[in-house]
DNA sequence: TTAATATATATGAATATTCATATATATTGC
DNA sequence: GCAATATATATGAATATTCATATATATTAA
């Protein structure tokens, strides 16, 4: 992937703001970042596909959920521009995080390794 | 400036290398960017232009050349994103810093404070 | 006047959004 | 176990919007 295809995908303020939650959450599925970003779920389905098809986040089904993380296959310099800019930004996510944090009935998580 | 907006400028072939080249080499002119990525004069006039004004670049005119450096005051996580972009993708840059070398006649830099 | 650079306009291409619908899993009642 | 239904997610199709490019023209300095 090109750099330029890198920032591409960085590039739209939904893909923005899903990855760099994702990175800080480690794994969040579509109908949290539905309520972290107060947006329709076709829009984030839809750019979540963009993301996983360019390679930057995988999915995996959870039961009823799917949920995103970033991929650990992403090249280190790729990694670390989304953690900087992560670092950088608190102010940028924090009113996703609210929500986020004030959504109820957020799906439980089990490690795929042991459920 | 948002991440997304940041991003947004470094999202195009054309101005992703034209940054990376004046990340490196500190300054260039119109007629050196148009030689490293041979395209046409308006096409990277007119992306250069669209960087000063988002902030990412600065312009000084020298005589008949006008040239263009990081703006001094970008944030300092949007200079780290580019230093390590130039310094993990030093083959994607090689083509264009060849063929900034191979050109004759670049013009002679005066240095602003005791032309 | 010539060289270097900037800008305006028109056009086409790429991208995002919405709505409706499809698929996949889970749950409930029989 | 088997329908009927609910929930989560994905996708096709239509539309709207944004973006990049080319051509032509303007500006600025030597």
């Amino acid at each position: 992937m090109t750099p330029e295809q890198f920032f591409k995908c960085l590039a739209d303020e939904t893909r923005c703001r899903c990855l760099l939650l994702i990175q800080q959450e480690l794994e969040l599925c579509v109908c949290e970042l539905m309520a972290a970003l107060d947006e329709s779920q076709p829009k984030i389905s839809r750019h979540l596909a963009q993301l996983r098809k360019c390679g930057l986040l995988e999915d995996r089904r959870q039961g009823q959920w799917v949920f995103y993380r970033v991929s650990p296959e992403l090249p280190a310099w790729m990694v670390s521009v989304l953690q900087q800019t992560l670092t950088s930004n608190a102010d940028y996510l924090q009113t996703n995080l609210t929500r986020l944090q004030a959504m109820g009935d957020r799906p439980e998580r089990v490690n795929a390794c042991c459920a």
